[in-house]
DNA sequence: ACTTTGACTATAA
DNA sequence: GTTATAGCCAAAG
């Protein structure tokens, strides 16, 4: 479930994990999303997890893409500017699952 | 089976 | 604004 949600999350458009937690039913358990995450990339699953941060809009997770970089230059490759590990414009580009998405598609 | 840790979040000081 | 603490659930040691 949380891999299909994240790769929903449009081109230069940024979530963060309680969004996708509460959107999947784990409302509490936002580190699972995180976990998930990270079990993800090593499946045949290509889940653009660059596009997903913490509320604060923070890159949390750079560390884990092999280098601290990547994320970033994944991110501005969206169109999405990165200023101190963090997503400027965060608010802007925050995409809400719940919002915009239904349990399909 | 118990303890520790972890890509988080919310609240309090 | 930051730092500390608690809640949360699952996996690895």
């Amino acid at each position: 479930m949380v891999y299909a949600t994240v790769k929903q999350i449009p081109h230069g458009r940024v979530t963060s994990y309680g969004a996708i937690a509460r959107f999947i039913g784990m409302a509490r358990s936002s580190r699972m999303v995180g976990w998930a995450m990270n079990a993800s990339h090593r499946l045949a699953d290509p889940v653009p997890a660059h596009r997903v941060v913490n509320r604060n809009g923070l890159l949390t997770g750079k560390h884990h893409f092999g280098t601290p970089d990547r994320m970033q230059r994944l991110l501005e490759a969206e169109g999405i500017t990165v200023e101190d590990d963090r997503v400027k414009d965060f608010d802007k580009l925050y995409w809400d699952p719940a919002a915009e998405l239904s349990l399909d598609e």
